[in-house]
DNA sequence: GCCTCATCAGTTGTCTGATGACTGCGCAAT
DNA sequence: ATTGCGCAGTCATCAGACAACTGATGAGGC
């Protein structure tokens, strides 16, 4: 009985949207014009057009003044992270395993290719890091400032943008993630130091071996900490 | 003098966009009334409405029936893959990296948590490409669905949505690059099932490195093909 | 004093009808 | 065969009205 939850425009639009995944309207195809659409779903045009507002925003479909609408081939899946799901402790959980992935990789990657300009710039991040009091104070934003800099070193541009699509997630603002973080001790901060000067050391070194493995290890520890976290809840 | 080329929506949606990430409208603020919108810009309400839509279909702003239109902390900056990005050879390259870091963790896990499901599932893919004909007939279907039944099963969400997400990348359609893609011999192809069989095994006997150590193997193999391709043209 | 609830103003959601602008196609003139 | 024109189909925009929802205010009962 919770019709009014969503907007007309957007059951249509998820209703299209459905029938165009499923293949209803194949690429290229041309839509029903704005009037039959309106027959079908016994809506006003408003709605019609809102709703295809928002499939055009989603590179479902293209207008075509005077012409038509068509299905478009969508390139883009958008991986996306909504508020919800990263509202949930698990799925947070498993964003970091999938940031593990990608990071352990980027470690190797910035060990073979980090220019001398890179080098300096995760170098200078580190150093910031090593006054402990500072650390304290932005824990979070200097560790992932830490991460994104070897992604850059990378040389992999998708690497960079990946952890740049989940730096929100990471440098939560909400209350209820932080209350569901892991509470930061001093001795906490200097293991993380260390852990970041293994990795450093492993770069600057080119060894991508080792770089690898100290990134697994870094980012293992901070995983089995969420994991007590969420047993405990 | 090309004014006609976007549509009125789009344009203000654009500069409320603009407005927004500039921080003219804080988090948690709301935004005009429509009909001051509709003074602001000079427009109907209709086209200010189908910009809103837009803005919420990405995120941006939530509307609250009866009360008003509220910027979003918007936590996607959607990690997308655009049209001329995918083409660009060498792009496409650096995706396959981090596929590469992405599937390697997935094979690690789907080896330590796959249920018997998971397993049937990876089995069945992997059996319909023994038949060397059938792989012949869509090697790139074939494997990519290895390959996602392999994601699914590590039990993590997003490493299943990050296949979803450059599924359509990997199984390319345009003709550009077909045509830039290596070769696919009957060689080739008994040596991407040899390379499955030892992903498979490793992962039905719970070796997780085994796994790791198989997929990575598996997919650099695929990469220097690629970088053959890059530096031949 | 405090709680309950009806009312009201403000805002978004939806509907309707009309007009403008653009495109593709056929047809006529050359 | 080519060119140009007009027409029908369709999307884009406008204008106005009403419906539905929310939050605040204030009246009334306890």
């Amino acid at each position: 009985m919770r019709k009014r939850r969503d907007s007309l425009a957007s059951v249509v639009a998820k209703d299209l949207a459905e029938r165009i995944e499923r293949g209803d309207y194949a690429v290229g195809d041309k839509i029903p014009i704005e009037a039959q659409l309106c027959e079908m779903f016994n809506v006003s045009r408003t709605v019609v057009r809102e709703a295809i507002a928002t499939l055009r925003s989603e590179g479902l479909v293209t207008s075509r003044h005077g012409v038509g609408v068509f299905v478009e081939e969508r390139a883009n899946p958008a991986l996306s992270i909504t508020k919800e799901a990263a509202g949930e402790l698990s799925e947070v959980l498993e964003l970091l395993e999938l940031r593990l992935g990608v990071e352990v990789e980027a470690a190797g990657l910035a060990a073979r290719r980090a220019t001398e300009d890179d080098l300096r710039a995760i170098r200078d991040v580190f150093d910031k890091a090593c006054d402990l009091d500072a650390f304290a104070e932005q824990p979070r934003e200097l560790d992932y400032a830490f991460h994104l800099a070897i992604a850059r070193a990378s040389g992999n541009g998708w690497m960079a943008k990946f952890m740049d699509f989940i730096g929100p997630v990471i440098i939560p603002r909400s209350q209820l993630l932080h209350a569901s973080q892991p509470e930061i001790t001093r001795d906490y901060l200097r293991q993380m130091v260390d852990e970041h000067r293994r990795i450093l050391d492993a770069i600057a070194a080119g060894d991508a071996v080792a770089a690898q493995e100290a990134m697994r290890m870094h980012l293992s520890t901070s995983l089995d900490r969420y994991r007590k976290r969420l047993v405990e809840s």
